[in-house]
DNA sequence: CTTAAAGCATGATAAAAATCATGTTTCAGG
DNA sequence: CCTGAAACATGATTTTTATCATGCTTTAAG
C-alpha cells in the first residue's frame, strides 16, 4: 500500500504553477490543501484501474505516471505519459464515467488525491480553474487527434522516431543531456508506438545502426535528434 | 458565399436542449442569439480551413459536416463527423490555437456562428456552460483515445465494420430503417477508417457479400447489424 | 445528348508489418 | 552466487495491407 509522504502545502507545492491550478483562487487551493491526501506509489504500482469508478483526480507531485488501455484482445495501448505538475483521473470524472485507462507509475511517485465532490465543486465556482481545464483538454484532444492521424498514416518507424522525440519533450534528459530520462521496456515503448514489440526492438536496432540513438539496456541516448526528427517526417 | 437563413431564434431553438447550452442561463441564451449570425452552407462549402485563425464557434442547426486532418503526405483524416446540436471550432478556439483540422459540409448545413468574445466571457460567467463544454471535451477526448487504440491494434476488416457502425449511431437511419442517413464517397470512408480506398471498397464488397449490408451507389443498408457488431470485435 | 472526369471495382504485385522460432542476455528472488 | 523467468535480439516466414494497373460506371458540364 502507499504510504505517506512529506506533506508539502498546495499553497508552496513546487508545481502548483506548473499545473491546471495556476490560475486557481487562494481560498480554492487553500481548501483543497485541507482535504488532499498525499501518497506515494512504488514503481509499478497501480493507482487506478479501467473499469473502476473515479472518486477524484490525482496530481502528481514528482514522478512518473503511465496511462494505458487494454485493447480487445489484451494488448496494452499507452495513451498518455505523465510527469509532475500533471493531473490524472479527470477525463472519467468529467464524463461521468468509469475509467477507460489504467494508470501505473513508472517510478516512485509522489501523488496528492483531491475528492470529485471538493474538485467539482472548485471547478463550478472557480472560472479560472475551470478555463485552465479546458484548456488541458482541448490540448489532449488536439494531441489524440494528432497522434491518431499519425497512426492512421505513417509507417512504424517514422511513428517510432517520433515516439522517442516525444518522450524526449514529455521527460527531458538526465544530467548528461542525452539519455531520455525514463526507463521503458521495449514493449512499453512498442505499446506507445502502436506496433509489434519485436518491431520496436528490430526498428531500434535499426536507429542504432544508423548512428542515431546509443542503447545500453533501458537507458536510449539520442545521438542525433536532427536525424531523428527526419526520420519522423514531420511537418507540423 | 454562404446565405441567410431563416432566423429561427437560439430560445426557441430546436438544438437547444440537445446541445452544450442545454444547462446554460436563458440570459446569456438571449446574448449569444442577439450576435449569432446564420448561415447556409452547401454541400461541399468549407466552414473553415486547418491553419486559420477560429473567430468564433460553429453550432450546427441542421446539417452534417466532416471535420478532418490533412496529414504529412496530404492525405486526408476525417477525425470527427458533426451533425444537428453539434458545436465545432472550440478545439482550436480553447487551445489558443489556430485551427488543426477543416470543416466541410457534406450537404446542405444551417449553421450559427458565435463570436469568440462572446462565447469566451459567457464561458467564464455561466458555470452550467463551461460544465457542459468540459464534459463534451472529455467525451470527445475519451472517443479520440478510443479510435487510437483501434487504429493500432485492429486489423482493417473489423476497424471498417466499427466505422459502418459509427456512422450509424452518428447519424441513424433513412425512414427505411436500413439506409445509412448520409452520403460518403468510398474514399471519405477509407479516410474515416484509416486505411487505403481500393481496401475499403474491397472490404465493402465482401461484406456485401457476406450479406452484411448492400450497397447501391454512396447509399449503404445495414443488412445485419448483428453481424456488423461481430466483425467489428467489440468488447467495450 | 455526349463526353470527359471522377469515382468505383477488382486483379496482380509489392511492401510493410506481424508472427513464429530460437538463442542470448539481464535481473530479481531464493 | 545461482537460477529461472522475463526481457531482449534477430532471422525466417506468413499475413496483412498498400500500391499499381486496368476497365467499368456514374455524374456533372458543355
Amino acid at each position: 500500500m502507499p504510504q505517506i509522504h512529506d506533506q508539502t502545502t498546495c499553497q508552496s507545492c513546487s508545481q502548483r504553477f506548473n499545473s491546471v491550478f495556476c490560475k486557481a483562487k487562494e481560498e480554492y487551493i487553500n481548501q483543497i490543501n485541507e482535504q488532499k491526501i498525499c501518497n506515494v506509489y512504488k514503481k509499478g504500482q497501480i493507482l487506478f484501474n479501467e473499469g473502476a469508478y473515479p472518486f477524484g483526480v490525482y496530481c502528481i507531485n514528482d514522478g512518473k505516471i503511465k496511462l494505458s488501455h487494454v485493447g480487445d484482445d489484451g494488448k496494452e495501448q499507452i495513451i498518455r505519459l505523465l510527469k509532475a505538475g500533471d493531473i490524472l483521473g479527470y477525463r472519467a470524472l468529467l464524463s461521468g464515467d468509469r475509467y477507460s485507462a489504467s494508470a501505473v507509475a513508472l517510478e516512485d511517485t509522489q501523488i496528492c488525491f483531491i475528492p470529485k465532490e471538493l474538485f467539482v465543486s472548485v471547478l463550478k465556482l472557480d472560472p479560472g480553474l475551470a478555463f485552465e481545464m479546458m484548456k488541458l483538454l482541448s490540448d489532449e484532444l488536439h494531441k489524440a487527434e494528432i497522434k491518431l492521424t499519425h497512426l492512421a498514416q505513417k509507417p512504424i518507424r517514422e511513428r517510432l522516431a517520433e515516439t522517442l522525440l516525444f518522450i524526449k519533450e514529455t521527460y527531458g534528459f538526465e544530467e548528461d543531456g542525452i539519455t531520455l530520462n525514463v526507463r521503458l521496456s521495449r514493449e512499453e515503448i512498442a505499446n506507445l508506438v502502436g506496433t509489434a514489440t519485436e518491431s520496436a526492438i528490430r526498428l531500434l536496432s535499426e536507429f542504432k545502426k544508423d548512428g542515431m540513438v546509443e542503447l545500453d539496456g533501458k537507458k536510449i541516448k539520442i545521438l542525433s535528434q536532427k536525424q531523428l526528427i527526419k526520420t519522423a517526417n514531420l511537418q507540423d
